[in-house]
DNA sequence: CGGGATCCGAGAGGATACTG
DNA sequence: CAGTATCCTCTCGGATCCCG
């Protein structure tokens, strides 16, 4: 992704690269409150197909925002939890939960 | 879209049914500069098709991000601002530009 | 100039079945 | 449980043409 190839000339599109996708906030927001399992992750991101959580998961990983731990045991046990760099997005994610209580306020 | 229906539990979500798309945050980032004409918008915004921006204006127009100001002269002139509701996810844009100069730091 | 209308292809994503 | 593998649908978005 933005590992070696040359960056958006733009922060926020350099940002975009890494979130621009609805269920990566989603998973973002959730992985934001601690480490969760996959079968937790899916419960939680209502409508999501596992094949598209795990592919988003697969990316996030690859971005080096998410740490992926499988664990040897039967039945197997995965779980996901946010980097440092994955951390660090949590002030934009604030920003997005700020907006939208105040956007249900005003519409109550 | 958000008007009258039901929204979201989670606020996060709320946000997301606004700017889920890459091409508004863009859209937003340029607009959040000033006034801008359609032709500005689109030569800023590498890469899209008249068709997208204008869908994607459209739809935020409806959800009372963006006004549009169309004037009758020949050749036609058409403007895009924003909103105040527009303007208010100002906090959400200025995190996500923040983030995306520490990550070109870090990675240069 | 700022679109609307139409056609078309790629690929995102759903559903299902199977496995370590 | 947490995937992988197929298949298949259908939307998104690009390209092109036309119009006020």
């Amino acid at each position: 992704m933005c590992t070696k190839k040359e960056l958006p000339a733009c922060p926020v599109e350099t940002t975009l690269t890494m979130i621009s996708n609805k269920w990566k906030v989603l998973i973002l927001r959730d992985l934001l409150t601690g480490t969760k399992r996959f079968g937790e992750l899916k419960k939680s991101l209502t409508g999501v197909s596992q094949k598209v959580l795990t592919s988003q998961l697969r990316e996030m990983e690859e971005n080096g925002l998410v740490e992926r731990k499988a664990y040897p045991e039967v039945p197997p046990r995965v779980e996901y939890s946010l980097t440092p760099l994955g951390r660090s997005l949590k002030p934009i994610m604030d920003a997005m939960r700020v907006w939208g209580e105040q956007y249900k306020q005003q519409n109550a």
